[in-house]
DNA sequence: ATAATAAAGGTCAAAGAAGGTCAAAGGTGG
DNA sequence: CCACCTTTGACCTTCTTTGACCTTTATTAT
């Protein structure tokens, strides 16, 4: 038997797909056209469009508030899950994270000028902290910047 | 939806793009044209045309009074210098970090897909240790950034 | 000159319009 | 029966819109 959220979840992806990976909505029609609770639209959001599944889901609220929600193109998501999942582990030497940078930049998913930035916040001198705890931050850091990467993958798309 | 605020924004960039940086507007005929309450003219610059936005915004009541709005120009290279040695202390909140990271992006210095990096890089969950040393690092971790920027800047004046 | 009046723009708080969170209750398959 | 989804609702936070009232400046009438 299909639910509410799997009823949800397939309309939303009919939209995405007659939309080429890019809808705009707004969480209380939704909720009415499906006749459900506002907040089952955040619980198919967490569900089935988080970002290990390949969406992005972005939104505002007050007045004119909305939903966004992007499909991340392949090729670069999955390159970048790898990295967060396996390459970086619970602490990365410089060397290390120099290394992920690199290969990055080589397979043209970060540009010089990211790369640069990239670079200089996992610098030992930018984390003046004792080892092994710097090590530990750095992962932490390289993780949440190839996140955010994640994230962006698909608004560079267009431009 | 776009909002009467994204519309009265939307038509003010239009006209500063068309006068060169500077214009000169009467409120009320502008809550006029947007039919909307004087004040939401008040509200949109406060919200949108903010000094930290880069533009300046100075006005006279009375008869013959006016809005005046200027886009500010920015000297990258003087916004850097100046947030590496003044704006950045020894400490930093990830508050105020976001505050430095925003004001370059308005200002033009960096690009969204630079910001987003640095975002990432100075969030709490990335620096994984405790106050007050979470806040020194971080502080450390976005000055190294910025002068990567600083250096990047140099190059590419070079060119 | 002065005092009234008109013509701007400014402030602030309340109401309205979204979306977010969380925990409790309700189902369902093993 | 238990563990794991779903569903719902009460309450929260953020952003926008409106309106009543205030201040400043210019003009006009005594």
């Amino acid at each position: 038997m299909s639910t509410i959220t799997d009823l949800i979840t397939n309309h939303i992806l009919l939209l995405l797909r007659h939309a080429d990976g890019e809808i705009n909505i707004q969480r209380n029609e939704l909720a009415e056209k499906f006749s459900c609770a506002p907040s089952q639209i955040n619980y198919v959001l967490e569900t089935r469009f988080s970002i290990d599944k390949g969406y992005l889901v972005e939104s505002k609220r007050g007045g004119g508030g909305y939903i966004r929600i992007f499909k991340i193109p392949v090729d670069a998501h999955s390159l970048l899950m790898e990295i967060i999942d396996v390459q970086i582990g619970r602490s990365l030497s410089q060397i290390e994270a120099e290394k992920i940078v690199q290969r990055l930049l080589d397979a043209g998913v970060i540009k010089v000028n990211q790369a640069n930035i990239m670079y200089a916040a996992i610098q030992r001198e930018s984390i003046p902290i004792n080892l092994p705890w710097r090590d530990i931050v750095r992962a932490s850091i390289l993780r949440n910047m190839v996140r955010a990467l994640l994230h962006q993958s698909k608004k560079e798309e267009g431009e």
